[in-house]
DNA sequence: AGCACGCCGACT
DNA sequence: GTCGGCGTGCTC
């Protein structure tokens, strides 16, 4: 009678720490029958009790001394073969434990040592139907319309196959409205919504617990979502695809559209990259790997107005031109609308000491303090510190404090002057929602998150330069993502003022079609071995002692093997950041055409050297 | 990741 | 002589 269940002898456990595992355990007599992979246990882990999951069950161990398993808490296994096949190949990918990439993928509830009698059988046998593999899509579509014709047609085809779908969008405040667009269409018991922090851990595992058991055919959701345990998965859609928010920044480290590839290729699923300027990765991605590519341009031409303005002396002309003025002034006469982006908050990003030249700054990061009139408060734009602003300068006593560097709340109280009736908003990551009978509003970076839904007439960059002198290998595709979102929100014209008419960026932009600017921007970055041509990875040092962090980043530079292959190594030097919340950061930037070859370097170089206290290390790929 | 073991400086 | 620093190594 027991020998039937000898296979269930041993069970292999990994635990959601960073330690190599599997670790055997022995099974219960009494657990034998009912034991299975997938489930979660509990175990004694060292001096600690802990929570596994079994991902092999065998016979017989060669590890002596063997503890048992303290509980088997699930009836059912809680993740099916191929979520433990997911986890697996993510953890190789991003050199974590297995346990720690199983861990990201249950929801809260089920990390914890409880033990649930909920079960996860599925109705009938919904074994998936052999569907020859499709072609991953790219919907590159700046009309809005025909890509939702599209992203309609891709889900109906998977629901027709009988198969379930994953939307994911990049943050929150865009799941209502995907929500709204989905029950026009689909029945609303068969939609759920997943990754919302505000649900408590009970109610989001009983979401959970409603895909498991197929009750739901379409997930709507943020980053995690991408793990949403939906049986007989048909379809993967990226919304905005571009976006940053799906890069998740805590360990283990992921990426939406890595773990999406995964997905495809173990549940031999259907991706749908979307965006309306689409990265250049996945642009050039589409067309190495033959994806099927939907471009759908623009239909609407509207006037793209560039300003020059080294025509201008800035001493003495504001930052809003002649020329924008007075096609403000137009439109507002037509009660026309107007949007101007300019990606700075507050009215001044510097105060100065007229006296003594001390610039007021933020005690915990070492950047200046950026001057908010509405709240009448300093703030720090990294760290958000706030104080008031002083009367007298700190240093010298002196009364003269001076304001430089034009934010938009200055642009605000300027234009008022010019358009005393026009209603005025600014729009910055402090504001909650945007009043969309103003006349004129004045917006920065945060504001993007309406695109979808902003039509006004004129749009402005008031700025460009800002964006194209970033130093940062992105810096050209994210001026060019806010010079087509300029001119996608505006109906009859997009004004950019710039210094750097001849900038390439520009240049490209202005040929009007996107396929030139990729073209343009791909080989610019294969001349610099940029990525998706090689890879940049930055290594961070921090500490809150200045001296600590900085003999840390040089030791690990000195331990570098150097001209390993082809790969380069900038010197040890201050961080972009070089202070924040009170530490000192350092970074080495290294770049080559092969990533694996930089970790392995920088790997490498950790184990010559030893770690050293309050010191932390981070190691960002392609960031 | 924790949490022990283990080997060198300042305290009753 | 011990308390306690933190470097090193293991967890089935």
């Amino acid at each position: 009678m027991m020998s039937q269940h000898s296979q269930n002898k041993i069970a292999q456990v990994v635990v959601g720490i960073a330690v190599p595992g599997p670790f055997d355990y022995l099974v219960p007599d009494d657990s034998r029958p009912t034991a299975r992979v997938g489930q979660r246990v509990k175990v004694s882990f060292g001096r600690r009790v802990m929570l596994g999951v079994i991902v092999q069950l065998k016979a017989d161990s060669t590890v002596k001394g063997l503890k048992a398993l303290s509980a088997v808490l699930d009836q059912d296994p809680v993740l099916d073969r191929q979520a433990l096949a997911v986890t697996k190949k993510m953890s190789e990918y991003y050199g974590c434990s297995w346990g720690e990439a199983l861990m990201s993928c249950l929801p809260v509830y089920l990390r914890q040592t409880k033990k649930v009698e909920q079960t996860y059988g599925l109705p009938g046998d919904r074994a998936s139907k052999n569907v020859s593999l499709l072609k991953n899509v790219l919907v590159h579509d700046e009309t809005q319309r025909k890509g939702r014709e599209r992203f309609f047609a891709l889900i109906d085809a998977a629901i027709e196959r009988q198969q379930g779908v994953i939307i994911l969008v990049p943050d929150v405040y865009r799941v209502k409205g995907m929500v709204e667009q989905l029950q026009r269409q689909y029945a609303l018991t068969e939609i759920a919504v997943c990754g919302d922090k505000s649900l408590t851990p009970k109610k989001e595992f009983l979401q959970w617990a409603r895909m498991k058991t197929g009750q739901v055919r379409v997930v709507v959701g943020t980053r995690s979502t991408v793990f949403a345990p939906v049986p007989n998965l048909g379809l993967i859609v990226v919304s905005e695809e571009e976006h940053p928010a799906y890069k998740q920044e805590q360990t283990p480290q992921y990426h939406v559209k890595k773990i999406a590839e995964i997905r495809r290729e173990v549940e031999s699923c259907q991706l749908a990259f979307m965006s309306a300027t689409p990265s250049a990765q996945t642009w050039y991605q589409a067309r190495e790997e033959q994806w099927q590519i939907d471009y759908y341009p623009r239909e609407h031409q509207n006037e793209l107005q560039r300003v020059d303005m080294t025509n201008f002396n800035p001493r003495r002309s504001s930052i809003v031109s002649f020329p924008l003025q007075s096609r403000v002034q137009k439109v507002l006469e037509r009660k026309g609308q107007v949007l101007l982006f300019l990606n700075r908050r507050g009215s001044s990003s510097i105060t100065r000491c007229h006296r003594c030249e001390a610039v007021l700054m933020c005690p915990r990061c070492n950047v200046s303090l950026v001057y908010l009139p509405s709240k009448q408060q300093l703030v720090c734009r990294h760290c958000n510190h706030t104080g008031p602003l002083p009367k007298k300068c700190p240093r010298c006593q002196g009364a003269y404090l001076k304001s430089m560097g034009k934010g938009i709340e200055k642009i605000e109280s300027e234009l008022a002057r010019y358009f005393p009736y026009a209603k005025i908003c600014c729009y910055d990551r402090d504001s909650d929602g945007y009043d969309p009978r103003a006349d004129i509003y004045i917006v920065t970076q945060a504001f993007l998150r309406w695109r979808q839904r902003v039509r006004v007439d004129l749009t402005a960059v008031l700025n460009l330069d800002s964006e194209l002198t970033r130093f940062d290998w992105r810096s050209g595709f994210q001026a060019y993502r806010l010079l087509k979102t300029m001119q996608l929100m505006s109906k009859e014209t997009c004004v950019v003022q710039t210094y750097l008419m001849d900038h390439y960026v520009f240049q490209s932009f202005l040929k009007g079609d996107s396929r030139i600017f990729y073209r343009d921007e791909l080989e610019h970055r294969r001349e610099l071995g940029f990525p998706p041509f090689g890879h940049v990875i930055d290594v961070v040092a921090r500490s809150l002692k200045e001296e600590d962090a900085l003999a840390y980043i040089t030791a690990l530079f000195d331990a570098m093997e150097p001209s390993a292959g082809e790969i380069e190594i900038s010197d040890p030097q201050p961080d972009r950041r070089a202070k924040l919340r009170d530490q000192y950061r350092f970074a080495i930037h290294l770049k080559g055409s092969d990533g694996g070859a930089i970790l392995a370097l920088i790997k490498g170089a950790l184990k010559k050297i030893k770690s050293k206290r309050g010191v932390i290390l981070t190691v960002n790929v392609d960031a």
